[in-house]
DNA sequence: GTCTGTTGTAATCATTCGATTACAACGGAA
DNA sequence: TTCCGTTGTAATCGAATGATTACAACAGAC
């Protein structure tokens, strides 16, 4: 048209800052409250490029999905491979795992994202995927953390805890409310500030 | 018409039974994902009154909300009342609560609205609620059921993750995958039969 | 029997949203 | 320059959906 175009990208460019946009837009409102219209916009795109870059909103979430999933076990591997690295007692990687768990609120939308798959479950196609994420998440914890069933299992219960925490933005209030202040402590230790001000 | 009416109800006992269908709905669907006329013909009605009962869709999440938060709250309160009766370890509490959290799964769509709402923090009227809701929980956690901190915190961890289980319908893998079971049993102990056929 | 308030639905409206189509602008190769 | 593949959008379509309206059927009061 009259403006000439000075934001072209490669297609690949555009997938990832789709994925970025769109992990924080399914993270907020979840699939069926999201619009690709929103995600489009977010990435500075516009609506129907999106659909064609990834073929269909399904499409497109379950790449969020598979980004998060990715992304999280990354992280949890970074971290045991640095803590096999400094000797350091087996019992010490559940607190390690923890922190770069929380760490990863910083990373807004892989949490958030993550809880708005598995609560599709009942949605064909993207509750499989869901639900086979999950078990990956838990075979990490048990094979590869070598977490005994009860560590495994208190280790996704904090992690819920918190994702929840933040799906349901108690952040907010966490200035207002002496209770959200002390279930935002209790939940992310001395980390909540790092996940207070990625939340605002 | 030519069938005459015989299913005439009350308009309250109509609320009842929507409110009722729209736990289970909006409990595998989430807020944005059902659909008024899934929950009208859940209830055997047409979809216009279930509008007109409640006045809007959003209106009738929030009612789902406040139901599920009461039998939560109400199912916990019995769980003390009965525990304080019989005097048993102060420490036994954790446990008993825990066992009524997951004699809920019976009650279809408790857990799983909740969290669909918990779910919804973005959502300007549903966020506050389900905020002010997680909050209420926790301050009975901590006065009412007395437990400090930790204690609260890793119970409401337990009950996150057995919520997001169900929600991503873990249960039907129980039988093809090994690990699934475990993870299963895990987090729902001896009660996992209880659990299993409350799902299918 | 008639009148009136309650219970309930069929029809329909306006909006939203994912997807499709047609087309434009740019860039590199020949 | 000409051509063509890639990047990108405007316009629009059709289906889904929450809400509204108009109306029907029944129950109880009188």
């Amino acid at each position: 048209m009259v403006q000439h175009d000075d934001g072209r990208r490669t297609a690949d460019e555009r997938r990832e800052s789709i994925l970025r946009a769109a992990a924080q837009v399914f993270g907020r409102r979840g699939y069926a409250g999201a619009t690709t219209d929103q995600v489009a916009r977010a990435a500075g795109i516009s609506q129907p490029y999106v659909v064609r870059l990834f073929g269909s909103k399904e499409a497109l979430f379950l790449a969020v999905l598979d980004q998060a999933k990715t992304e999280l076990l990354a992280a949890f591997r970074a971290a045991i491979a640095e803590d096999r690295a400094s000797d350091s007692p087996a019992e010490h990687l559940f607190v390690v795992l923890g922190d770069r768990y929380v760490d990863l609120a910083r990373e807004r939308g892989v949490h958030l994202s993550l809880l708005q798959g598995f609560v599709q479950g009942a949605e064909p196609v993207i509750g499989a995927a869901a639900r086979e994420g999950y078990l990956e998440i838990w075979r990490f914890l048990r094979e590869e953390a070598g977490f005994d069933v009860d560590r495994a299992r208190d280790f996704l219960g904090r992690g819920m805890l918190l994702s929840v925490l933040l799906a349901v933005d108690l952040p907010v209030l966490d200035a207002t409310s002496p209770e959200a202040h002390e279930l935002l402590v209790a939940a992310c230790g001395p980390k909540l500030p790092l996940v207070l001000d990625a939340a605002s």
